[in-house]
Formats: structure tokens, sequence, C-alpha cells
DNA sequence: GTCCGTGGTTGGACCGTTCCAACCCGGTGG
DNA sequence: CCACCGGGTTGGAACGGTCCAACCACGGAC
């Protein structure tokens, strides 16, 4: 109930009201253990009363502390809405909250101007940390930022650093490993792979995954796979190829955008995606829901919430001795299945949620 | 070229090192016409020199200005993708940097968190300023910013509040109208209107764009609309009995999921996308792009450009007299068109840029 | 020659916190 | 009886800037 006019409340003003010192309110917020009972229940009365918070940059001066995280903002992101990050950064903003701080986002052309940006941030705003996306190989920034020793997590594997520490990831192959599963546990045995071209680290990952299942399953892979940009009109001929002269049934993407082209060329073949030809997706972005294809859903809220955890372990370590707290993060991605592979699925219900039925 | 294991240089360490007093050294960077040529050139030396940069905190603690703006990200966004808040987030990040400013984010679950929340970010990190996203009817939201005082910018018109200022918005009659036009010059006459319920701001402004292209062009538009919600099976069902049963061959649509939905229902009727039907989308959202789906796209950077502008109004008022800052915005959308509405394309550039060809 | 105004510069108070050293006081141990 | 200890509390310095009033030198007006 703190009345417009009148000033914000000081830490002195609630001194004055409580009848102690500006440290002893202090002491109350933080460090109550040093407080008798009866002082601390007076003073955290006039706190409440006159709604006092303390102003983060009169704390930040001393303490240097900025209770603020910075993480770029990727102007193109992904092909379909870069859902995924949208939602991490949702996420993350939120996990920031729980903890107390607040993200400061900022935008860098290339990598020059990012560290450019680091520099002012750290300089001007002294932000605590970073969090980084899609840390590529031989990064200049990653450099820059333990040089100054700044505490840092990454979603995104380093992949050219195995050895790297605070990142978190999801585990693509694991996930592509169960949509195989899931195929095969629906009757089919040639499952084709339509991938990224080999280099990056997360298709090339998640392609592991395929391979892996196929091969559990004493399946051959060899033709059954394609590596293309993340295009629609390359990924549909590309499918149209391997579901009409390899005699494929289902179809495991690399992204939403490849699925999407592979369910066009089912179309196409006038099969029935889900009962004749099934396709899966990658990244559960809005399109895979809206057009009713499964896909792998990345889990962003406990990505983000292990980047906030590494951040928090990296911004006050804990006594000597105790555990380290930049340990890799591995996190499992969940299926999401819907009409564009699953043949129990009422027909009724598969043409309604796949618009694009085969011609009658 | 600032050492590593060194301190931060300070007002006091530019002030020593060139020989004259710290607010000299403020002088130059914020008066720089009270300063004599010669001191502002040998001071201006060591602040490169050392890489000098004022600490925002500091600043903050007597002026009483944070840089900071705070918007609100949302969970669920759009159907797809919700690309325009996206790239409107990422455009108003750089706007707003360029301006020596930062954007800081918040999240809240519903009109009550949020004034929570703008509670929070004023009490503790003193943020100069909001903008806020999808103001809707009677907000409390905007009652107790205003309260406050609080430089606010809106984007998105408050549609129940028709004197509001202080918003931008992007003028969606317009854009349906450069739709219809289009159309009317690829020769249809028989085009519909795929759009949401009555009662939404956004939709009906859409809508009127439609009705009005329509009526100065002599045409009918009775029986020629539908209002649904934002969903692909719906609209295409719809759309289906539109071309089907009232010889429809356009469709201009409030949302690119609904334009989704009218092109499967055309691919489902045997009719070729772009040369027999037309459809055209709003939003122009990276599955437009990708499925080659003409659609109205929102100025995103001009919009995040001018919320800045607005803010920076509110912040500085310039001279009593001077032109008020915090007039509302208007902007015109941009049509870009693409092989679902284009006649004229090469048959074979719309085969392969439309995913879902008719059979053959 | 005194007075004034003005461009350039300065010292010091101040913003709202936290850190640090000191203080007070009742209880113990010598 | 005094030194010592430790829980509870206090005053003052410090953080790194900006605001304000004063100061200095100097040229022009009277």
């Amino acid at each position: 109930m703190q009345d417009d006019g009148t000033d914000r409340p000081t830490l002195a003003s609630v001194a004055a009201l409580a009848q102690v010192s500006k440290q002893t309110v202090s002491n109350v917020l933080n460090a109550p253990h040093l407080v008798s009972g009866a002082t601390l229940e007076r003073v955290q009365a006039v706190i409440d009363e006159v709604g006092y918070r303390p102003l983060r940059a009169a704390q930040q001066m001393r303490s240097h502390r900025s209770q603020l995280i910075a993480m770029r903002i990727e102007p193109v992101r992904e092909a379909f809405g870069g859902s995924v990050l949208d939602q991490f950064l949702h996420a993350l903003t939120r996990s920031a909250e729980e903890s107390g701080q607040r993200l400061v986002l900022f935008t860098a052309d290339d990598a020059e101007a990012e560290v450019g940006a680091y520099d002012e941030l750290v300089a001007s705003f002294a932000v605590d940390a970073f969090v980084l996306t899609g840390t590529s190989h031989g990064d200049p920034r990653t450099a820059w930022l333990r040089r100054r020793r700044l505490p840092v997590a990454s979603f995104g594997r380093p992949w050219d650093d195995p050895d790297g520490r605070s990142w978190v990831d999801v585990d693509g192959a694991a996930g592509t490993r169960a949509a195989v599963e899931h195929l095969l546990a629906q009757g089919h045995t040639r499952i084709a792979w339509l991938g990224w071209p080999a280099g990056s680290g997360t298709g090339d990952d998640r392609r592991a995954g395929w391979v892996d299942a196929m091969s559990s399953a004493g399946l051959p892979v060899a033709g059954l796979e394609a590596g293309l940009p993340d295009d629609l009109a390359v990924a549909q001929a590309t499918a149209l190829g391997l579901v009409a002269a390899r005699g494929v049934t289902a179809l495991v993407c690399a992204s939403d955008s490849l699925a999407l082209g592979a369910l066009g060329a089912v179309r196409e073949l006038g099969r029935r995606p889900g009962s004749d030809v099934a396709v899966v997706g990658f990244d559960d972005s809005p399109v895979a829901a809206a057009l009713g294809l499964t896909s792998v859903a990345q889990p962003v809220v406990a990505a983000a919430a292990a980047c906030i955890d590494l951040l928090r372990g990296q911004l006050d370590p804990g006594p000597p001795g105790s555990p380290a707290v930049d340990q890799p993060v591995l996190l499992p991605p969940r299926l999401v299945v819907r009409a564009s592979s699953d043949r129990g699925a009422d027909p009724a219900a598969a043409a309604t949620s796949l618009p694009f039925p085969p011609s009658p």
C-alpha cells in the first residue's frame, strides 16, 4: 500500500520508522540470523507496510552484482518461427526471475559485434552472466568471456570442444531413437533418414540416433538417407524418391521443415500420411501441432532451468570441496505422437487433423 | 585496449590521468559544449585509451534513469511461432540499443501478476519505460502505469479507447485492401474473406479492408465471408465450402494459419493454388515463405523504431510548446506476392515452391 | 580603476546500498 | 574484580557517478 505522490521508501526511511539503524534493516533482509527476534519482527512489519524494496542499482554499487543476465536475440532463427529458441527465451526469463534475476537482450550481426556488445554490457550495465545459444566452431566469444572469468552457460553443445563445460543440451540422438522405436512398433521396417548435410553437430547427433536404433533392430540403413539443406521443396523431391524408388514407409526428419516437405511428397504420391507412410519431424514447432505432425519436442523449460542453475553455481561457488556445478547437462527429449505416424488412429480423426488428406 | 587484471577505469581514474577534475570528464561526455577544445581533446584521448565507460548503476543513483525498458514476453503466442512478436522483439532490442537503452524481459501469467511485475521492475530495477503488446479491453495495466506517470508505448491499438495515445500499430485494413486489389488485378472477382469471429479489434480491422476494397470495385461481399477460430482444419472445411458451393476463386485470410487451411482445401478440390484459386495470408510467417504463400507483412522494424521514439519523447519532453510526441502511429503493411496468388508465375516455379501441388 | 559578466573549471554534497570496525552489554573464567 | 567473549547493534566510509554552487581569469563597460 504505498502512496503514489510520496517518494520511494529507502533503507534510511525504513530504519527511521522502525527506530533502528540502516544496517539493522539491511541485516533483516540479507542476514536475518544476526538480528534478534523482536527487532526482526518489528522491522519486517515496517518493510511490509511501506512496501520497501532495495534498489538494485545501489546494491550493485557495493556488491558488484547487477542481477542481470544477458542473452543475444538472434535475427533470423530457424525456418519455422524459431519456436525452440523462443520458447527457450520465455522459459529462461521465467527461471531467471524465480531466482531474482532479469534477462537483458542484445543483438549482434557478427562475432565481432557480439564481443563489442559483451564489452558494453559488462562495462556499462555490469551484467553478471551470459547465456549463449548456438555456439559454433572456434568461437572467439567464449574465449573472450572466459578470459574475463564471466559466468557463462550455453544452450547447445560446443561441438568443437568436447571438454567444454557449462553447457546444456538436448539429446538429439535419443530423440530420433525414440522416433525410430515408435515406428518399429507400428510395424515399419523401411525407415529413412531425412537430415542435413554432415558436419553440423546437431544434425550428426540426430542422425546417430536413427543409425543406432536401426542397427539395434538389425535393419539396414544403406541407401535410406539423404542430407539436404533445410528447404521444403528440396525435401519434398528427395522424400518422393525415397518412397517411390526405395520402398520407404517411414521418414524420420532432422527438422519440421524437412518433415513438412516429406508430408507433401507422401500426399503427392497418393499415399495416406500416417496409415501408409509415416513422417516424424523434430522440434515440435506450432506448425507440427497444426498439421498433426508427429515430432520430437525439446524440453526447453528444463533446459532453461538447467542454464540458470549452471550460472548460479558459477556466481556463488559453494565452499571449497563442494561438488563442481558446471557439469554439462544432457536432457532427453519427448516424442509427441500425432496422426502423421499413427496407424492406430481413428481414420476420421486423422482426416481432420491432417489438412492435406489424399484425394478421394 | 584495456588490461584484464586491472580494475575497471572510473571517472576519477580518467580524471587523474588527464589532469582534470572528475566533473570535467563528466562534462566531456554529457555536455561537451562546456569544455574548451584543448581539454576536450586531451580528456577524450584518455577515455579512448583506457576504454572508459560510465557505469549505468552509478549514473542511475542520481539521475534516476536506468536506461532499461521492460517488455513482457508472452508464453503462448500466435499459432505459427508468433513470428510477428518475435521479429518485433528483435527489432525493438535493436532500436533500443541504438538509443543507448536495453530491453529487460519479464513474464506474467495474468493481469494481476503483470502489475506485480511492474511494481518489482519499477521499485527494484527502476526501469524507465514499458512497451506493451496486445493491450486488451479495460486493461488494469495501463491504468496502473499511467497513475505512476511511467512512459508507455504499446504495439497494437487500444481498441476500447479510441482516444488512447502513445501506440503504434499496423494498418490491417490497408493490408487486406492491397491484397484484394492485387487479386482484382489478377482478374478475380469472387474474392472471399476468411477471418475471425467479429469482436476482435484486429480481426475487424483486417476485414474492413476487404469490405472496403470490394465495394470500391463494385463487387458484392454477401455470402462470401466466414468468421472462424484460428484453426487449420476448420479453415480448410470452410474454404472448401466457399470454393465448391459459392464459386469463390480467391481467399483473403486474417492469418497464415487460416490461409494454410485454405490452401489445403484448394488442393483437396483438385484445383491449382495460384492459377485456379488464389490464397493470401496475413503476417508473412516463415511458413508462408516456405510454402510460397502470398501474405501481408507487418513492418515490424518501423513499428519498433516508432515505439522507441514514442518513449524517448515521453522520457525527455522537449521545451514547452514543442510538438506533442505521443501521437499514435499507424504504419502501412506490405504485400508479399508469392506463387499462391500469382497467375503470371512460371508454372514450373510454382510447382516447386508450392509443396502440395494437385494430383496429376 | 572598479565592476560585472562569462567561459572554463573545480570541490564537495549527494544518491541508496553494503562493508567494516567499533561499540555496548551481560555472562564466564581466572 | 577485571579481562575476555560473543550476540546484537551502530556509525561511518565506500561504491562511481551527477548536481550545484563557487571560483578563477579575463575582457569590456562605465
